[in-house]
DNA sequence: CAGGACCCTTAACCTAGCTTAAGGAATAGC
DNA sequence: GCTATTCCTTAAGCTAGGTTAAGGGTCCTG
């Protein structure tokens, strides 16, 4: 049983690693359910106030999720490059509005399943259950981290961290984009960075 | 078919609101699923590096879920009082070590429900699986915006948004267990109080 | 090839929030 | 009811990080 395109293949070869494997069969119905899309720079996937319907799986390109504060500046949450998830999965569960912004940072080719067609997924084959949940918890745990350093770890700290635990997210994503997910200015950020690349330089 | 004890009523009349109600045979079948449990002030339900195997619903008392930095300070994360459910979610549904602590800020009594009951309940009752999804759901919001605000917000305005949205926890909570939700310093929170008292009396 | 639109950096100045230290008020626990 | 903690507050420096303004680099796009 041959899988129609790379693409698809893409997406059932992403639960091989610390998720449950998929058979043929649950690959075969994961790949029906998938729908491909293609994003220009800059366009959105969902805006505030929508309910994010879709769970969406990005084949090459880049996202983020975003929110806006009172004050109109944009905080990043979450990225997804090539082979990685993303979803607002708050409004995508409970089927409400969201309060969150996704966004292409380049041109960007995605896969989606409905949230109907996930449920449906969800019945017939178990495993998509768990390994959806997975999915969920890494987020959760992601989030608890991340709430836990910006309260306790200075920025520059929080910044080394960022390049330990994402390089492919550091390597691709332009300074300003990075400083709206760690919570400071590119200023400041263009200082931390100043300030490393001298302290390495006395320390190699 | 009466329910054995008040504590017990409890816990089934906690999903009377927002939730999916449960009808007489399901609440028996929670009721025989808890098991009651006395924790002293100071004393811990769960520690750093032990996989949280209960979830809790907090009868009388008060508990709060922290985590401890490198630097060796606390930070709360949630708290519970009377009629409130709590547990390292992550932990407790992926049995994978904790990273935070869960303590009692006042001598509490809990009724509690192990890993492998609930999922047992999940499978007998499918309305127990929804009515916990939506506890995580609330939880993956509530921590969502947490974290937004951390980023975005000052330090008065996040304690006067704690302040509407939370007035129980505020009311009985010690100030320096506020402040280590917040993320600032007791002396602060202190100083904020004191200017906001002062703001008050000139407009009131 | 020219002109925007981004993006990165620097620097001077400013402020929110931390640190330290200390005294007084309120509780917990015996 | 007494005593030891815990808790709250004040105040004087101090630092991390924001703000504003400006210059320069790079890449799309017409």
């Amino acid at each position: 049983m041959k899988l129609p395109t790379s693409p698809l293949q893409l997406v059932s070869h992403y639960f091989q690693r610390g998720y449950f494997p998929l058979n043929a069969q649950e690959a075969e119905a994961l790949a029906a359910y998938c729908t491909r899309r293609q994003i220009k720079r800059r366009q959105l996937l969902l805006q505030t106030g929508e309910i994010c319907r879709h769970v969406y799986f990005v084949v090459a390109g880049c996202l983020r999720l975003y929110a806006v504060d009172t004050g109109g500046k944009a905080h990043n949450l979450q990225f997804a490059v090539e082979n990685e998830w993303l979803s607002d999965l708050a409004s995508f569960y409970a089927e409400q509005p969201s309060g969150v912004f996704i966004e292409a940072l380049e041109s960007t080719s995605v896969l989606q399943i409905s949230h109907d067609d996930l449920l449906d997924l969800f019945v017939r084959f178990h495993k998509f259950d768990r390994n959806f949940r997975i999915l969920i918890e890494r987020q959760y745990l992601q989030l608890q981290d991340r709430l836990l350093q910006s309260i306790s770890t200075p920025a520059e700290a929080r910044y080394r961290a960022f390049l330990a635990q994402y390089p492919h997210w550091a390597a691709r994503l332009p300074n300003t984009q990075i400083a709206a997910y760690l919570g400071i200015t590119p200023e400041f950020l263009s200082k931390i960075r100043r300030d490393q690349a001298s302290a390495h330089r006395r320390q190699p």
